[in-house]
RNA sequence: GGGCUUGUGAGGUAGUCUGGAUUAUCCUAUCGGCCUUCGGAGCCGAAUACCCGGGUUCGAAUCCCGGCAGGCCCUCCA
């Protein structure tokens, strides 16, 4: 918003002028505040020490010698040692509105940078369906890529499938030598049992009872470990195998994830470093570096002492003692890669990989690498029982939670309209279900323990998805009564102090857009589109729209605008911006 | 034992990186209003909070030190 800008530049430059003229350093920084009852706040207690003076006699010097109205400063006030400043509200509404309507749907993309970001996220392993504790992780991971390709990234969401180790064998073992009757025993004995009838349902099954009849016996024990030993010796049949199921099973995780409106640019196999030798080379690499080591039976390892890492951790693992590599090994490799095709490298990560993730960094380090992958941590959700545990029962899969969301809202629409077809309340109803539980999780802290709770997930008034797709469908009917009305952008027409927050707010999206493309703390999206609809619900309570004579252009062109800022802080969301609900 | 992280009204949560005031944000629940024409999944109001103890500073929810409480991690696992 240009006329924002050079409003802070000029008080800025005022204030600036006044302070030299009482005898203060060139080089004096200023902060910038943005109260509640002005635009701009610049406190005066950093310039008390250069001055000599009282933090409140200097605010009121500098407040006298600076001639207001001028320019866009409307009004400046010194109270308690700050100097307020308000805007010259008409030429700011009226650049609001007509920067934003005349962007529409673009206002708040970037135009290309050019800037290639790779975001790695979700990458479960694949032997079960995904259940909330971990569905943090791809909403967080897909709010961001959204974020950043409005900032006009050039972004690619990537899922990391660990198609290598003794689980996934265990789980492709399980599905081949696990009988259907030993399956619907499992299901039987299994306490609030799962009838889902989806692949990853089912077949997490198997991979359990494979668990118990391998645990303990010696014979089963080592058909495990040859199969393993084939695979990473390159063993074809049993690399299609494996693989094979690791696909079914990622078949049903993806429904989940489309269910959710999160779908993957690209897939990348753990078993692709094995097999075109990247491990093997970084291996070599590591070997050839001063920091390495080797145990006494023949394990290598590098020492990561001078980098910042503390107590035991400090050898970090690259080679078992019989040369194969490691998961951490192939992870370099992987990080490699995508170094190789990106600018920016971001990884989504729960916090138990915190640890890890500092090695791998060190690791790339002392590889030469000079830029760091950067990861976004996120916290794990519980449950009031405890930890999530699918063996003991103790879990919430993520289809479960997504059809109870779209029950209730089918059953909230049910309630309200009578007159739209079955077809499209059901489409609503999964939008409002599908957006209330994506912007449950999004909406706190990444680093926040989270424990789900169904009435919370399921909410559906007050800071909910919902919310914000009420008011953009309300903003939406609006503009549909209004039909063809004239643009009008005059600032003057809009006096209100409704109207006036509303649009400041609305002025803001490209800076939250900006926090988070440099923080990557998705939750202001959230918040900020919290403010968008509650300051427009106030708006709408407080002022006629469609019959306010002079006003009335001006208003719906208000409304106009806040549909756009919606539409995308919607789409940043990943929910559907529905027009009726 | 060591490391990382979180602690804000009854419950949840923003703000903490980059220290500021005049009323510490918002939601739920509670209590009291609005039953406003343009969509009540709404609007207005009330009440209730910075884990404890020190320190730095003109000024601390924010920075530092020490406690306490929860979570996570410390595999030649993935």
């Amino acid at each position: 918003m240009k006329v924002q800008e050079q409003f802070i530049n000029e008080c800025e430059n005022a204030v600036r002028k006044a302070l030299a003229s009482l005898g203060a350093p060139e080089d004096l920084k200023i902060v910038r505040e943005v109260p509640e009852n002005a635009d701009l706040a610049i406190p005066c207690f950093t310039f008390a020490k250069a001055l000599k003076m009282p933090p409140v006699a200097i605010a009121e010097k500098v407040a006298e010698s600076i001639e207001v109205p001028c320019g866009l400063i409307a009004g400046l006030t010194a109270l308690n040692g700050y100097l307020n400043f308000t805007v010259d509200n008409n030429a700011l509404l009226s650049d609001v509105l007509s920067e934003i309507s005349t962007r529409g749907a673009d206002f708040g993309k970037s135009a290309p940078t050019g800037i290639r970001v790779n975001v790695e996220h979700t990458s479960t392993n694949p032997t079960g369906p995904v259940h909330v504790g971990r569905a943090r992780n791809p909403i967080i991971g897909d709010t961001l890529a959204r974020c950043l390709k409005m900032r006009g990234h050039d972004v690619t969401t990537e899922y990391y499938v660990n198609d290598v180790g003794k689980q996934v064998v265990m789980m492709s073992w399980g599905v081949a030598n696990v009988t259907p009757e030993e399956v619907q025993k499992e299901i039987e004995e299994t306490e609030k049992a799962d009838d889902r009838d989806k692949v990853d349902h089912r077949l997490v099954f198997n991979y359990r009872v494979a668990n118990k009849k391998v645990h303990g016996i010696p014979e089963m024990e080592a058909q495990i470990a040859d199969m393993v030993q084939k695979f990473e010796a390159g063993d074809q049949a049993t690399i299609d195998h494996v693989k094979k199921v690791a696909e079914t099973m990622l078949g049903g995780i993806n429904e989940t994830l489309a269910a959710i409106n999160v779908t993957l640019d690209r897939y990348t196999w753990e078993s692709t470093f094995l097999a075109n030798g990247a491990a093997k080379e970084i291996v070599r690499k590591l070997q050839n570096t001063p920091y390495s080591g080797q145990t006494e039976d023949g394990a290598s390892f590098v020492d990561l002492k001078d980098f910042g890492i503390h107590g035991k951790n400090t050898k970090f693992t690259f080679t078992r003692a019989d040369g194969t590599t490691l998961y951490t090994t192939r992870d370099l490799a992987y990080h490699e890669d995508k170094f190789s095709r990106s600018d920016r490298v971001i990884d989504v990560l729960g916090e138990d990989q915190k640890l890890g993730s500092q090695q791998l960094c060190s690791a790339l380090e002392i590889m030469g690498r000079k830029e760091k992958p950067e990861a976004l941590f996120y916290a794990f959700v519980s449950l009031p029982e405890g930890r999530m545990s699918t063996r003991k029962g103790v879990v919430v899969y993520l289809d479960d939670l997504i059809d109870e969301a779209t029950d209730r809202a089918y059953e909230e629409i049910k309630k309200r309209r009578n007159d739209l077809s079955e077809e499209k309340m059901q489409a609503i109803a999964r939008a409002i279900g599908v957006g209330a539980v994506r912007y449950n999780i999004v909406r706190v802290g990444a680093d926040k323990q989270l424990i789900f709770k169904w009435e919370e997930a399921l909410s559906f008034d007050g800071n909910s998805g919902p919310y914000l797709q009420y008011v953009h469908a309300r903003a939406c009917s609006i503009l549909r009564k209004a039909g063809d009305y004239q643009k009008d952008t005059d600032g003057s027409k809009l006096t209100d102090e409704y109207e006036v927050r509303l649009a400041k707010i609305l002025a803001r999206f490209e800076s939250v857009l900006k926090d988070i493309d440099e923080t990557k703390r998705v939750n202001m999206m959230p918040a900020y589109g919290h403010e968008v609809a509650s300051a427009f619900n106030q708006f709408y309570a407080a002022v006629p729209i469609l019959q306010a004579g002079d006003s009335t252009n001006a208003r719906i062109t208000l409304v106009e605008c806040t549909k756009h800022v919606l539409h995308n802080v919607l789409v940043c969301l990943g929910l559907e911006p529905i027009e009726e609900m």
